[in-house]
DNA sequence: TAGATTGTTAATCGATTAACAATC
DNA sequence: TAGATTGTTAATCGATTAACAATC
């Protein structure tokens, strides 16, 4: 499964994907044609058909996709396959709420440890999970193989967790800080930029007005 | 300034503009060109341009874009001119996040009330904004022109709530429940998936690791 | 077998980039 | 004025949709 030359817009829709299967495998749906899945999904049948396809023929003519083929093949494509281990900076509301989903657990995002810089918090177990000072960042993650940091930290404390990140073994950042971080390794970046998601509703209900 | 016509991708790297703009503009950086602000923002030169030209010609030739000018009318196109009134459903960790948000707040999104089913969680104060119970929902929408909800219920929860939504004249939906809600009005539909960004995450740690 | 539906190629559409005349 | 940089048209690129032969 060589995923070579897969266009952004195509990766971001499996994750939709995934999500629909889970839903049709939990209501015991055995198969599914693309012009059914269209139906649900909101995307044409050809568009299915060709984003499926950048990854090899999962379907069969005549039948469809087998779902939970379907759902197993797709969750490989993501990396669902192994856990991840992550740990969280910033353990203010948005960094518990974050420790407090089980989802990203079950998904194989195994929080390990939570870090800030507020005494108030340092110490503390969310979730079963401690809150460390930021002074044992580096040495922790380097020490628990953490391959994924969610910056949860205010504007002005991101880009100083992204300098220390690239001093560590971390693969890749969710970052939840309104900014764009400046990274010179190969760190992989997702970002959550709310006021950015805010700003188009915004947006949207101005058109609506006129 | 008729807006029609713009397509989605452009909307979408407007809030862009006006974060990197407000920070020049705190930086007393007074003019900018497509060039420089290329080099910042990771745009080219010539997208900048066409994005902005799409709205109307805010530079001049020769010397590029007056900072403080441009920032005024992309606020003016995201709506930024005055404010809304706004209620969370979900009092739990991620309501209360978006609630102690001060940033929504002086954008000009107002938290009037909040809601959740939890007993434990009604009566409480978040950042001066009272948790009420859901009955008092549709009420307190209608009697308080209302315009955007931020949903942070749990997935099974947030379907519900959009529901209710359709029988009040609350006009946009900001969604953190991990589901495509069904909506049969014209109520404007933002999500926040958080599970479909983080799957991305660990679709390009994979491919780093092969 | 006949019907259904995929996999895949070709056509279309839209978004991005390049180029340059207009003009400050 | 000369240089710089926009606004805008044209060219290119990439993504989506349509079509249909292959085949289950």
């Amino acid at each position: 499964m060589k995923d070579k030359n897969i266009s952004v817009a195509v990766i971001r829709r499996l994750p939709k994907y995934h999500r629909y299967l889970k839903e049709m495998l939990d209501n015991d749906i055995k198969r599914i044609s693309s012009k059914e899945l269209s139906k649900m999904i909101g995307f044409t049948a050809s568009q299915i058909r060709q984003d499926l396809n950048n990854f090899g023929g999962f379907g069969q003519q005549g039948y469809g996709y087998n779902v939970e083929d379907l759902y197993n093949e797709i969750g490989k494509i993501l990396g669902l396959t192994r856990n991840y281990n992550v740990v969280i900076v910033g353990a203010g509301n948005l960094g518990q709420a974050l420790a407090n989903y089980s989802s990203f657990d079950k998904l194989g995002f195994k929080l390990k440890a939570m870090f800030d810089v507020n005494p108030k918090l340092i110490g503390l177990k969310i979730n079963n999970v401690e809150v460390h000072d930021m002074d044992k960042f580096e040495d922790f993650v380097k020490a628990n193989d953490i391959e994924i940091v969610y910056i949860c930290t205010s504007r002005d404390g991101a880009q100083d967790v992204a300098d220390k990140i690239q001093k560590t073994p971390v693969e890749a950042i969710w970052n939840f800080a309104p900014i764009d971080l400046k990274i010179k390794s190969d760190v992989i970046v997702e970002n959550i930029h709310l006021i950015d998601n805010l700003l188009t509703v915004s947006y949207f209900l101005k058109g609506k007005m006129e």
